[in-house]
This record gives C-alpha cells, structure tokens and sequence, in this order.
DNA sequence: AAATATAATTGACTATATCAACTATATTTA
DNA sequence: TAAATATAGTTGATATAGTCAATTATATTT
C-alpha cells in the first residue's frame, strides 16, 4: 500500500473515465463539449438556475459561465427569462431540446458506469464508494 | 449502491483531487502549468526520452508536444542532445533545476496524497486501490 | 534510386479559462 | 432618503490547451 502507486491508480482511473465518457458521448453524434454537458446537468438538477448559481457550482468564473450560457442558447439547449425578484439575473431553463440532450447524456454516463463497473462485486463497489466520498471530505475540508 | 450516486462521489473526488492538486502547486511558488508537471514527470521517468514519447505517453499531438518542450527549454528545466541512432529526433533531459522541481513536484503530490487518506484505514485504502485497478482495467478494455 | 515512412517543427485555428473593467440593479448605512 | 457598497451579468484582452495540415530533414523499404 505505497502511495505513489496508489496516486498512478487514481490518476490512471482519471485519465481513462475522462476518455471513455468523451468518447461515448461522441458516439452519440451530438457534438457536444464536456463543459457543455456539465451545464446542462446543473440546470437541470437545479429549478430555478441563474448565472450564478451555475458559476458556483462548477466553480468556475462568471464570464465563463456567460460564453457558455450563449453557447448554449445558440444551440437551443436552454433560453432565459427574466427572474422576477431581481432584475440583474435571468433564469436560465432547458428547452425540449435540452431535456432529451440530458436524458442522452445519462444514459451516455449510465453505460459507461456499469461498464467500468463490471465483474466488480457489491461489496467492493460499496466499499469504493465510502472511501471515495472520505477522500472528497478529506480534500474539500482542505480549502478552509 | 446506486450507480448514479456513485458517479457522482466519483466526479467529486476527481474535482476535488485535481484543485487541490492545482493549488499546493501553485503554493510551492513555481508558476508551471500542468501540462509542464506532466511531461517533467515523464521526461524523468523514462530515460533516455524523445518528443515522440512525450506524445504517445500523453496521449497528445506532436506539434503541442514541441511548444511543451520549448517551454520548458525556455524555463531552463529541460535541455536537448542529438539522438545518436537517429539524427531526425533529439533526447530531451532534465536540467539541475529541472531535476529539483520534479522532486518539489513530487512532495506535493505526496502531501495531497496523504491529506486525502486521512484518517482513512489500511484496508479500506487497500481495497479502494484494488477497485480502482480493476475499473481501470475495464475501462481501457473499453477501447478495443 | 525512388517511394514511403517517421521525427520534429511551424502556422493557423478553436476551445477553455481567467482577470479586470464596466453596466445595471440591489442592499446597506449614515 | 441619498450615498456608499455589493451583486449579477457582460465584454475585452489575454493565457493556456489542443488539433489539423503542411513542411523539412532524415530513415527505411521496395
């Protein structure tokens, strides 16, 4: 239990989830960026979503969050209206088009989860899971 | 044991790791990118190493790999000789300073390593390595 | 010797990401 | 309530990451 090697493993793990989502997610013809899909995500989990709320749940920059936003407006993903309770921020909603980008994209996630997840039993899928959810609250208390 | 709740903890650890990775690196003072940590770490490893070995252990394009190295030429951590058996392609080393900031490199990674094992047991350590093996492995089946 | 392959470089381009300045609105406080 | 301060979002400039196609100089194959 040395953990250089275990930091290759989780690095290693890393580098090939990364690669095989961005690959299934190209098969589905939907040409689609990561960051994109990770939007998506937020404003569909989160009702009603501004700007910034995506900003800080993804930890990114506002001005990002802008270009992305546009982005996706201009690929009729998501529309805005305006939020009744301040008038500097919008609501930012999935379009019908949205909605079945998402429904695509979980499934996308779903198969390439179960296919990492083969012959792998349920004891140690549970027990992959505690740790990795200690490792994340060990990091994150880090910040502060 | 939901898949979806796992994928989930998975993406967090990895956001997790990867900031906290990004800013103990930007706390040692040394203002190098991460696609400079990598290919230092490469470079390291393999000996005696080429930009073609660069790019094929990264997984990248040729023409980044040599705005890489030229980089890393300009910050004097990195020098290139003649290869003797080919006069097409040149070995790329590691400079003094080069050589100290992998090691500074590598104490961080370490530290974040065992921050994020934290109070976490041997075994549960040992078994979460194991998973991650076998997801890996899965994962890179994937591909062919 | 000619054709083909490979290592590295360069130019052009696109995507991703951040910072600082700005506009418009909200909130606080004096 | 008027002035100061904070916040939501946008824009411009710039930096980093990543890709593609063309080119040069060697190597290898036929």
């Amino acid at each position: 239990m040395c953990p250089l090697s275990m930091q290759d493993n989780i690095m290693a793990l890393f580098y090939q989830f990364k690669g095989r989502m961005l690959q299934a997610l190209s098969e589905t013809g939907s040409s689609i960026a990561p960051m994109h899909v990770k939007s998506l995500h937020i404003i569909n989990r989160k009702s009603p979503c501004t700007a910034q709320d995506i900003a800080l749940t993804m930890g990114r920059d506002k001005a990002q969050v802008t270009r992305l936003v546009n982005d996706l407006i201009a690929r009729s993903l998501v529309f805005k209206e305006p939020n009744p309770n301040d008038r500097r921020s919008q609501f930012i909603t999935l379009t019908e088009t949205g909605q079945q980008q998402v429904l695509v994209m979980a499934k996308v996630q779903k198969e390439v989860m179960e296919f990492m997840q083969k012959d792998i039993s349920e004891e140690d899928l549970a027990a992959f899971n505690r740790v990795a959810l200690a490792m994340t609250e060990n990091l994150s208390a880090a910040g502060e």
